[in-house]
DNA sequence: TTGAAAGCGCTACCAA
DNA sequence: TTGGTAGCGCTTTCAA
């Protein structure tokens, strides 16, 4: 392995030079870089970041925490992430905890102790103590998560109460006077109560009174599945399904369509989310499109700018979302 | 910042001894051990990897480029990457390079700089720019690809050509005699040849002698669905269609539903990869399944045994396949 | 414009 | 069982 030493050396110059041609951080005349470069390219030395990250004191490095990434739209946040980290010369430690909160507090101390400059959390909801180590290591850190317990974080979120009334309402309007709400977890998060709220509201402003609200043990497409299943075999007369998420949505529509129940003449789903998969199932999914990649990309853009000790970083960032309108929904006026 | 100094300091012994009860590398007595150890807690000190790195010549590192991370089978890639990695204590460094030659070489020189202590590519294929820099580089690195260019090189695979013959086999058996055989690029990559030859090792083997080669210009979705459209509207009498992968299988299936043109009831459709949208869609897909997360799993695992110096390191790895038999099949016996 | 030297935080050797 | 110290490869003063 050639060092700096080596370089220095058979360039017949000192280390600093060496140092001062790689960086470009001072003045070097002509002819020392040129002899310099040639040594280099001769030699082939590369740079150690590691060294270099002792002195500086800088790892360029992000960690990042998700659940699982085989969920669609985490696997797009990180790509965000990934993607505009570069950018600014940042790079990403990825870490799976798959749900697990033991997992996530390993990751966290391996991550501070790697010396990473900020942290992403990407996740469902988070313990206590998992707040806690965060607010202790004291690293610039935005979350995306769907439930925000403490107001002290910094995180990057969508309206979602607006985006469930928006959605809701749009439902309504195609003519649906008896609508079920599907809920994803027994145990409300901050997030899942906004969206039951913004159904709510929909609800009330336009004078239906036939509504319900049931909830799916679960949030993904297996537990959508058995819920759909469960509808089919005791029957309904709801015309309208708004869930609240894609997964459970085409998870229901599924084991509608297995059922013999046609979506969406017989009855309209509409999802939230607006994961990858939802345009490509047939009927193709009415859906809030939640903006993932630009998610993953602000989290980090706005994370990067506190690292580099910018002024104006805001501290709660709301994403525009938008009503993606496909064939999963009937209009029957 | 509290060091292993101010630790040694404040305990009254050497950083030798911290650095001892830290790492357990060399006995220490009881009574000082736990001095130091209570000296840690109310400091709150963390061990600094990056220094750690610097003298032991580890990083601990693996660095994962790959495509586009928002491919469900890389997901599904990475996660067993990054899984069964962290079993082992290695972290993983993931950078995407979206298919482009002078990102993937960006990224081999960071991660070399970076002193990553291994390197897995997933990507479809690569440049010769590409391949010699890896040599060069000349740290343990396993592919996943498509096309293997060099046989130095190690990597981890899935025999294709037995795949794809058992897949045509099953759409023969189920008494299909009139078969499309849709590849997905023009430019013909060893993988793609093999997946061409089982596929007429099959047909050959029956004696079927109706059967035609297409090819659809990329391997997405997209294409998938437009030529899937052209395919509608110019008409066919093909009874089965067999796709080089599943997102071209969907694009079709798709465009097929758009028009009016049902499966399996008038053509059966089958894929290839098992990408987790496959039993999502209906109808389901019959698919040849490739273990993803195995993959990276297998192939993380295997370099770090040659990270680590282990002796029977195999250089090419075969996985297995199974065909997965769903709805968008008809017997037409 | 250049070089000498200190030192980043740690491990590991050698000596005690 | 302990401590002293060299040194990992680099950046960054300070002086020349």
């Amino acid at each position: 392995m050639v060092t700096i030493k080596d370089v220095a050396r058979l360039a017949g110059v000192s280390i600093s030079t060496v140092s001062r041609v790689i960086n470009d951080s001072k003045p070097v005349s002509k002819e020392v870089r040129e002899k310099v470069l040639e040594v280099i390219k001769e030699t082939g030395y590369r740079p150690n970041d590691v060294a270099r990250s002792l002195v500086t004191r800088r790892s360029y490095l992000i960690g990042v925490i998700v659940n699982d990434l085989s969920s669609s739209y985490v696997a797009e946040m990180v790509k965000g992430v990934e993607e505009v980290g570069k950018m600014y010369n940042f790079d990403i430690l990825l870490c799976s905890s798959y749900y697990d909160t033991e997992a996530q507090l390993k990751y966290l101390r391996l991550l501070d102790r790697k010396q990473a400059e900020g942290l992403i959390m990407i996740g469902y909801k988070y313990d206590k103590e998992i707040i806690d180590k965060v607010k202790e290591l004291n690293k610039p850190t935005i979350f995306f998560t769907r439930d925000l317990i403490d107001d002290s974080l910094k995180y990057v979120k969508i309206d979602s109460k607006s985006a469930m009334y928006e959605m809701t309402n749009y439902v309504i309007k195609n003519g649906h006077k008896n609508i079920l709400y599907v809920s994803d977890y027994d145990e409300k998060s901050t997030y899942e109560a906004e969206k039951i709220q913004g159904f709510k509201d929909a609800v009330g402003d336009n004078n239906i009174d036939i509504y319900e609200i049931l909830e799916v043990q679960g949030r993904k497409y297996r537990e959508g599945y058995k819920f759909g299943e469960k509808l089919s075999n005791k029957g309904f007369d709801y015309t309208a399904i708004v869930c609240t998420n894609d997964e459970i949505a085409y998870g229901i529509m599924n084991a509608l369509f297995d059922n013999g129940i046609k979506v969406p003449e017989d009855v309209s789903v509409v999802g939230y989310g607006g994961y990858k998969e939802s345009k490509i199932i047939r009927p193709s999914l009415t859906t809030v499109s939640e903006p993932y990649y630009d998610i993953g990309a602000v989290a980090i853009r706005n994370l990067i700018k506190e690292i580099e000790g910018e002024e104006e970083v805001e501290n709660k960032i709301d994403l525009p979302f938008t009503l993606t309108k496909r064939d999963s929904i009937r209009n029957i006026k």
